[in-house]
DNA sequence: CTGAAAGCGCTAACAC
DNA sequence: GTGTTAGCGCTTTCAG
């Protein structure tokens, strides 16, 4: 015995080894099975154009004899690429977000990709904590719909450093060097509380989201719609949530005041759903005395409790656009271009608005 | 010079090489740094208690002004483990899937896996492709709910031949040698077919699921529950979905027939909301002349068009549990138990099936 | 308590 | 066309 200092259970000193029972089979076992070099398999495997047809019939052969899965983890190491993109997003259970991921994932097999789903839970720093676990991961691309606060700094400058391309999706962080997709927050806000006004509402309250660019922005629009009118922007009509539950319990306060608001806009879907349960509850008609609308265009807010107004915003487009970007950035080694893709957010009216208008 | 013939571009012949800017901090720089080994090093990342208290705290101080992180994909090639466990569900887009997946996550997190989640969107085969993928990307366990009919056979004995634990959760596929986790699906058809009966209800229709365990049971125990009260079956009562939109179609066919259901069970929830949206439509009204219960208890089903009666499963419970047995299953290498632990499934009732009753 | 040697399964770059 | 060499960044086993 040469080598009694052997660190594995396999084999001995690079010999041969036949092949332990259980386990995978590897390039290896195909190789010496038909004594060719490792090389040639592994570029079999990979379709390169340099293996002699006869050699790489062999090996297909044999591949399929013995169902030669590639090890994707090796192979990462080695080539130095997972083919592997992370999504990180807020909440999985609003379905949006679901969609988006679908739209991302949809783009992405075909070209190779798999995606790894990540929920923060609108949590910001377990937001920063997946990504840095994807990043240790050696994922070669992000996709975000972060919560961090409009000016955050730290996570992005992480990514930056290890130099992983990533886009921003639905809240578009103040980060100009990084791609966009995703619709204009105040567009949105204003786009809502225009149509609530146009529909005679003069008391509209607005459940805010979070402080992230999309709760931010959205809430500007929705103070520049007003004042665009010459209304008054009430401090009290304003609330803040995150959800359905909390955009329940959100609307329960705003129905306490006085005089109560006759139109709610929530920020997202979920929000304003909760709402609708809360002034249902009440006692109030939808939309005849407080009229409500979201924004998102969940998938199911067609089926809620009175059909919900929103603001849509191409979900499943989204995801598709920004794996696309995302794509090109990770095999054109440039710098990634930046730009925003914005998104055209276009009003949905349904009946918790008044529904659409027969006549003008 | 003496080896021409370099392959990488980082360090020559085994030598140091101070460490190219850009690139991700290694145990070896930080090795070098201090003058120690690298395995001294990465006992230390690791926590083993082999270390002297001195050395370790000098390494832990670097790691810290480095920001060293582990790089992932090498330390699984090398310990074998991969910290990932797979989870296949058919449909995020129902949230009661959302919720299994974010208990698998909340699960997992604190023993150390990441969980990656991928959509079949209720193929088999593309389900089957992804189980594949995730074998080969070398997860240590597998989460399947899966919509492999139940005589399936293949991609189970696949996985069992890797020698990768797995647990099923919400489908149970004919395994008896995998751990199950879910609801009895025949007990959940009986269930909400018992209530509608309760209920009044004797023109029974349902909208019955893909030709999985689930879609099976569930159809199999509304067959039960009609015989038992001495209903007759109606074969055309019987018609498939699979979510939403499709049971919207399913229930506009069931309206047309003579004479209409006076109550529709929709093997989930999202058939049933989309049934309550054509009934609706069609001009009936819920629960007075045609009620719905469905199954799954999704998160949005108290805000649908009517608050929806449903069979409650656990959702995030179940994910835990199945995260649990699954994370024992990786370590124990003992081959798992087989067992299955069934969800006692609960009735809620809401205003679909005529509300909680004020006396009996 | 510390470290040297060997190797995980695969791919990059070059030589034959 | 095919094979060789070196190596990805880490962990395992075992010797000092």
């Amino acid at each position: 015995m040469k080598s009694g200092a052997n660190g594995y259970r396999r084999g001995a000193a690079g010999a041969s080894m036949p092949n332990p029972p259980n386990a995978p089979v590897r390039l290896k076992d195909i190789a010496q099975d038909l004594n060719v070099s490792v090389m040639t398999v592994s570029k079999v495997v990979r379709g390169c154009a340099d293996v002699g047809a006869q050699t790489r019939s062999r090996v297909l052969a044999r591949i399929k004899e013995l169902n030669y899965q590639p090890n994707w983890v090796a192979r990462s190491l080695a080539a130095r690429r997972t083919f592997i993109v992370g999504l990180v997003v807020p909440d999985l259970m609003n379905t949006f977000f679901a969609e988006i991921a679908k739209g991302v994932a949809s783009a992405m097999r075909p070209l190779g990709y798999d995606v790894v789903i990540c929920n923060s839970e609108e949590d910001a720093s377990l937001e920063a904590s997946e990504i840095e676990r994807l990043l240790a991961r050696q994922v070669d691309g992000l996709i975000l719909a972060s919560v961090q606060p409009p000016d955050a700094e730290e996570i992005f400058a992480k990514i930056e450093a290890r130099g992983v391309p990533y886009v921003l999706v639905d809240r578009r962080v103040s980060r100009p060097s990084a791609p966009y997709v995703g619709a204009d927050d105040e567009a949105i806000g204003r786009l809502a509380t225009e149509h609530l006004i146009e529909r005679g509402c003069r008391r509209i309250a607005h459940i805010a989201g979070p402080h992230h660019p999309a709760g931010v922005g959205r809430l500007k629009g929705y103070r520049e719609a007003l004042a665009a009118a010459g209304l008054k922007a009430v401090e009290e009509y304003v609330e803040r949530a995150a959800d359905d539950a909390t955009g329940y319990q959100a609307a329960r306060r705003l129905l306490s005041l006085d005089p109560v608001p006759d139109a709610i806009f929530g920020y997202n879907d979920p929000a304003a759903a909760g709402a609708m349960k809360a002034i249902l509850e009440a006692g109030y008609r939808i939309p005849e005395q407080i009229k409500v609308v979201g924004a998102g265009n969940m998938h199911y807010s067609d089926l809620l409790r009175v059909p919900l107004s929103t603001v849509d915003q191409r979900s499943t487009g989204i995801g598709e656009q920004a794996a696309g970007i995302l794509a090109k950035a990770i095999t054109s080694k440039r710098r990634r271009a930046g730009g925003a893709i914005l998104i055209e957010p276009t009003l949905v009216i349904r009946e918790s608005s008044g529904g659409p208008l027969k006549s003008t």
